[in-house]
Parts: structure tokens; C-alpha cells; sequence
DNA sequence: AAAAAATAGTTGACAGCGTCAACCTTTTGG
DNA sequence: CCAAAAGGTTGACGCTGTCAACTATTTTTT
């Protein structure tokens, strides 16, 4: 770490994005799965009768680029899109079973990436890292506090 | 937080990955500048007669991605290539005025985000986080340990 | 009840980005 | 001196997300 102009904390901001972000694993979240699709999927595991557009609001996507995506989950067999019958507009979105099988091993690459993570700080223990993350996580979700 | 199959601490990794990464702000580190590429002025400006290979390296990017990311750097007027006498192969990459007024800005945006997501977990210290942060950037940095 | 506005989603054209493979140039090593 | 290696560039390509226009359903106005 050194050099004048960018600050030691924007270089670990950007180091800790990186890593765990795209470029994290070998650029892919799991299997066949970039870090926005894995995103999509965990968005539509959790949200009962997800329309389309929940899916691009989670992304920050306009609804063209969440149709986009959920046709790409849609296409390689982890999702199906059902017209509602209360609401002829709304495309309900649904996990297939091979949807949560990845799912699952996604989640499972990253517990191993957070466990090499901690692994290599044992300086600090681990609960003490899990309060700052969950902290850090909880944070950035609300974004910045309405003054 | 909640649904059995992504585990929290996954949830809280992909988000923070998220909010410091491609969509934390609006899709762009700063001014026009992405996240890699905010990477690789931050690189070029760390480098002495940075190559351009060297950019490509610490983005994980072909050699062939180097350039093209050199490339736009250099047209928006950030950066400049000249080959050395030495070695009439390499191209050394050089800030311009320009670039490094853009690195102090990403900087300042960075430092702001850093300071909004502090004043978002008010429970817990100051300087408790900022040790877990740079742990953590180390840690990634360095990849799994050698065993 | 009819017309207007809003809402959900889709699609074609497009631009940005990184990879691959082929290629040029310069250096190095036998 | 020639072959191999190394640095860099480029054309073709595929993947992704945006924009704007469009269809089809509600919902709101009047």
C-alpha cells in the first residue's frame, strides 16, 4: 500500500469489490452463472411470484435488461416465467429444481471463498469479522441514510 | 436476511460486492470511468514505465484486453504510451494531468462511500472496521494461502 | 361507459467490453 | 545468423445491458 493520491482505504474498498465481485473466482459467480444472473436467482428464490421487474430493481436494470436476464436464466433451465391470472401483465417468475441445485453450490463457493478469506487473517477472530460484514452488508443495502 | 438455501454470509458478500463494484454508484466508478479501468490508472500511476502487460495482469485480463483498456484510457486523455528506447517492444504507459486529476476524484468518491457506510453502522467503531477492511483486502489480495 | 393514462413486459438496433487467434516487431539465445 | 520468445496490436466475435418503440392489459378520469 503507498501512494500519495489514492487513499490506503479506496485501494481495500476496490480490492475487496474486485475479489469478491467479478473478477472474484475466474469471472463467473458458479457453474455458468455471472455474479448479476446469481444475484437475479437469489432474487427470485426469495420473492413469491416474482414479477420481472423485481428482478431489474434488485440489479439496478432498467425492465428491458431484466427481461434480458430472466430469458437467460429462463434458456439455460433455472427459471420459468408464468403469465398470472389475476393480473394479465405480470410474468411470475419461478425457480426450477436445477434453479436452486445451482443455487446451492453458488452458495457453497462462496462460504469456501469467505473461509479462505478468513483464513488468511488470523489476527482477528472470525465472529469479530462476521459483525463487521453483516454491518458493512446491512450498510451499503440502505445506502446513504435519509438526512 | 432469511431463505435456507443462500446462506447470510454469502447474502452479505455478493452485496458488498455490489454496492463497492459495477453498480455501486450509478454504473461508473467516477466522472467516465469504469471500475477496471479505474483499477488500471491506479495501477499505471503505481508503476513505474508501467507496461502495458503489467495493467493487464493485475486486472486479469488477457493481453489482448490490456490493450484495448490502455487504448480508451489513452483516448479519453488520461494516459499516454510511449515505447522505450531500451526496449523498443514495450510500451510504457504514463498518467497525464488529466488522469490523475480523475484518480483524486475516484479517490474522493470512494472516501465518501467509505464515510456513508460508516455513518450506516454506527454500533460499531471506527477504527474495529477499518482493521477488518484492510485485513480482509490483504487477505483476498493474497488468495489462498500456500499450504 | 368510453377515453386516457399507467403498468408489465418484449424486441430490434446499438454500443461497450473482453477474448481468441493471427500477426508484426524487437530481443534473446544458441 | 536463425529460431524462439516476448510485447503489443487488430479483426472477428459473442455476451450484456440500454434506448426507444411497441403490444397488451389494467386503472383512472371524466
Amino acid at each position: 500500500m503507498s501512494g500519495a493520491v489514492i487513499s490506503d482505504i479506496s485501494r481495500c474498498l476496490i480490492e475487496i469489490a474486485w475479489h469478491l465481485g467479478p473478477k472474484g473466482i475466474n469471472g463467473e459467480c458458479c457453474e455458468n452463472l455471472t455474479m448479476p444472473e446469481f444475484i437475479a436467482l437469489d432474487k427470485i428464490f426469495t420473492t413469491p411470484n416474482c414479477p420481472v421487474q423485481d428482478v431489474g430493481y434488485s440489479l439496478k436494470f432498467t425492465k428491458s435488461g431484466a427481461t434480458r436476464i430472466v430469458n437467460r436464466l429462463e434458456k439455460k433451465g433455472y427459471v420459468n416465467k408464468i403469465r398470472t391470472m389475476d393480473d394479465a401483465r405480470i410474468c411470475c417468475v419461478k425457480l426450477t429444481k436445477k434453479g436452486l441445485q445451482v443455487l446451492e453450490s453458488t452458495n457453497a463457493r462462496y462460504l469456501k471463498q469467505f473461509e479462505d478469506m478468513i483464513a488468511g487473517m488470523p489476527e482477528l477472530s472470525d465472529s469479530h469479522v462476521i459483525q463487521v460484514i453483516f454491518a458493512m452488508a446491512k450498510s451499503l443495502k440502505n445506502g446513504v441514510p435519509i438526512v
